[in-house]
DNA sequence: GAAAAGATCTTCT
DNA sequence: GAAGATCTTTTCC
């Protein structure tokens, strides 16, 4: 199927998490382009209590082990949506959870939709969904097509990359597998 | 300003 | 039947 060149993603989801800092994601809606800049990223992968795929392949989860360069979405709490983006060898469980983003282009249309404007539109995971129009149809799509692009960017100093305990999970809390770029305002709060 | 609860769907136990 | 990789609004200091 896809030979898009994802092989920098082909590595273990600690250092995926890394690389993906400062890489873009570009949304097509209607022909208008939404860009965002990835500020901050969380590793799961099976070996981990805290990952969906823990426990094995589902229905629900099937994106995660088609190999890196797709996408896997997935619906929490009823109201939100959370992108993923895939990584390591097709048949293994691995993804990095997109926290938060810094709006590149297409401001106005992700206040539009978010209702709210500034640092609000795209620090969190389920707020980045709602202002790119994410949703379960773009889930296990390949990540080297529109209408949802990853842009790979020169990897960051690795003196402004801060690695902290994980937000929001009750599991595996103390590993220390959440990347964000230091003093960027959008990094979600905690 | 901080803390708590509500909204509401999928999956697994 | 319960809990979850969340966000927003309300309530009480």
């Amino acid at each position: 199927m896809s030979r898009d060149n994802f092989e920098w993603l082909n590595v273990p989801v600690e250092e995926a998490a890394r690389r993906l800092l400062g890489c873009e994601l570009e949304r097509e809606i209607a022909g208008e382009t939404l860009r965002v800049r990835i500020v901050e990223t969380e590793a799961y992968d099976q070996a981990d209590e805290a990952s969906h795929t823990y426990r094995g392949p589902t229905v629900r989860n099937a994106a995660m082990f088609r190999g890196a360069g797709h996408a896997y979405v997935y619906f929490i709490h009823g109201i939100h949506h959370c992108l993923n983006v895939v990584t390591g060898v097709e048949g293994y469980g691995s993804g990095v959870l997109i926290r938060a983003a810094e709006p590149v282009t297409g401001l106005e249309l992700m206040a539009e939709r978010r209702g709210k404007g500034g640092i609000e539109l795209t620090n969190g995971p389920g707020k980045i969904c709602q202002a790119l129009d994410i949703d379960l149809t773009l889930s296990g799509h390949s990540l080297g097509r529109p209408p949802l692009r990853l842009i790979k960017r020169p990897p960051l100093p690795a003196d402004q990359v801060i690695a902290t305990r994980r937000v929001g999970i009750s599991k595996a809390v103390n590993e220390l597998r959440r990347f964000y770029i230091a003093g960027n305002p959008f990094v979600s709060k905690k």
